[in-house]
DNA sequence: ATGAAAGCGCTAACAC
DNA sequence: GTGTTAGCGCTTTCAT
């Protein structure tokens, strides 16, 4: 069965089978006026029959509009999958179709404007980037960051209140009785992360105890890269009870590394994650974690865009200035989730 | 800040800055030989400078090839999240994008089709479908289904051994001791929930109990529809100690019933679900469910879509007769997970 | 009411 | 080596 692939169906077959021009063909299926009943109809039942369907390339080069939203992604991980099925929640209903893409090379940097650049213009009306890193304002089409770069930044963002989570995260674990507290952080080049340091340092702060450097690593929000350094801190002479990962795919890091060396979660470390991503309680025991509410970031990223994209449409048609969360910031509220792997250290 | 949208970059405003015809700025992006060592510097400069990155559209629109895979899917669920997860993972490290596209009018039959003609041919190289229903082959571009429409259907396709995960789920109430199982079946146009009630029906045939049809509804595979046929069947005379779900994201709709009825699970009523998706293992109680290996099933399919990609190419370049998957049907193993919503039945 | 033609941003023949 | 031209599938003036 070598090569049987059925040619794409084009407006020009239609126009040809109905006997009409591309012309006619395309203002019926675009709801044009100016065309008799009759043709219309005739038209219509030649594009069912036919199967026809309008490439949304060829239309979008032309009209430069297309009614799809982007979301564009490094990397489909936990996170950006709740993101994107908020995203998807907030645009039932409507007439946008939705369209994550992630390109080849997430590891060189400026995937955010190289994506954009891709797509904006002729594929997407406007785009949700998460976690981008550079984001110089003035794109070509309407943008809301989600979890962004550090920074100032012009564009319309979402987030959650990181310092307050990363506050609660090591409270819970002073309130436990642990007093060595270590911290695996995120990407340097994310406020997210930047502020899950700054809570955890604010809490330990308020208790007295002052930050070790010792206890202080990066696992770049990755699992993999949890392994070294969590080795590194239970090897200490001194080594820490408890463990806050930056986000919770780290924090599952430390739980491999753990189980590997032989060190009992939470019997002999306490850790504690950050998202609470839905893999999180299915780790064995289930993982402490502080939630952000991911699926309602994407929502209100989306939400945000829309009003964006209104505000841009025909005069008349404009929100008006109280047009929420054009061009702000939205900041969502962060909650402790205790599960398994947070207890009483032992010492 | 009414509106200050840059103007995206195009190719002909590099050549007019660079100095040279667009042909030429083409080839130099291309990598295109027949170009003076010195222009080809220039050129990148320039587009450096300006930040160009090509539209994927209307390159995809005149080449015809892509580089990018399509992942169509209804909705943006558990399910599908996973297969994208999946999907991801086996295009890391390779040239290909990925776009995952939904739609807007998913509740519509054909979507399937649809998607296809609106991506094919000018934006996608080839498409994995999660879940369609309608796939007659004979499509434009090449495609692999995940989980598809009951019935023969001429594409490539993998899905997960789902009689024998069903067997696996009722054997398991039954060894607890239940006598009175209900099923809530899933979408009845999908061979995957055909055979999870074929697995139903044969495990209690097994046990030599009859099918009750007072015990087997339908919940769509979604969350919402559990709810009522939950409320029938334990409004029975006799009704079910234990309910087993097609997914587990109509299990979670039992588990919503169960608490809005006060009926206490597992003690009063025990349930397990089907896929094993992330959020299982964070219901109250931990959801017991069969597992299906779905980022495995999102892996495949893109690799079988590789493979058909790469015989497509041209000749000499075309993969052996044997090349895996290819055409072919691939079936992974399900298994059971027992965590907390199983128990043995009080009377 | 309908069609011819231009053009969206780009690549591929083919000239020069 | 580089530019010119045509055309991918579609929408949109502008004629007719």
């Amino acid at each position: 069965m070598l090569r049987a692939m059925a040619q794409r169906v084009t407006i020009t077959d239609v126009a040809r089978e109905a006997g009409v021009s591309v012309a006619t063909v395309s203002k019926v299926i675009n709801q044009r006026d100016g065309i008799a009943a009759g043709t219309a109809t005739h038209v219509r039942a030649v594009v069912d029959r036919l199967g026809y369907e309008s490439s949304l390339v060829a239309r979008g080069l032309r009209s430069h509009r297309t009614g799809v939203i982007g979301v564009l992604v490094a990397e489909f991980e936990p996170f950006s999958s709740e993101i994107l099925k908020g995203a998807g929640a907030a645009l039932r209903g409507t007439e946008h179709a939705l369209l994550a893409y992630t390109g080849g090379g997430s590891g060189r940097a400026g995937w955010e404007h190289r994506y954009l650049a891709r797509l904006s213009g002729t594929l997407i009306d406007g785009a949700v980037l998460v976690t981008p890193t550079v984001l110089h304002a003035g794109t070509s089409v309407p943008v809301v960051a989600v979890d962004p770069h550090a920074g100032p930044g012009g564009l319309p963002t979402v987030d959650s209140d990181n310092l307050h989570g990363a506050v609660l995260a090591v409270r819970h674990l002073l309130g436990l009785g642990h007093r060595r507290i270590g911290f695996l952080g995120g990407r340097a080049d994310l406020e997210s992360s930047r502020l899950r340091e700054a809570g955890y340092r604010a809490a330990l702060a308020e208790a007295g105890i002052p930050v070790d450097p010792a206890l202080m690593h990066v696992a770049e929000y990755r699992r993999d890269a949890a392994d070294a350094p969590t080795a590194a801190m239970l090897a200490l002479a001194d080594p820490p009870t408890a463990l806050f990962a930056a986000n919770d795919l780290s924090a599952m890091g430390i739980l491999d590394a753990a189980a590997r060396l032989g060190v009992r979660v939470p019997a002999d470390l306490s850790v504690i994650g950050f998202d609470d991503v839905p893999e999180a309680a299915a780790t064995t025991p289930p993982l402490t974690t502080v939630r952000q509410e991911i699926q309602g970031l994407g929502r209100a990223a989306v939400g945000m865009l829309l009003t964006l994209l209104g505000a841009e449409g025909p005069a008349g048609e404009r929100a008006g200035d109280d047009a929420p969360g054009a061009g702000q910031h939205l900041r969502l509220p962060t909650q402790l989730v205790v599960r398994g792997t947070t207890a009483v250290p032992r010492r």
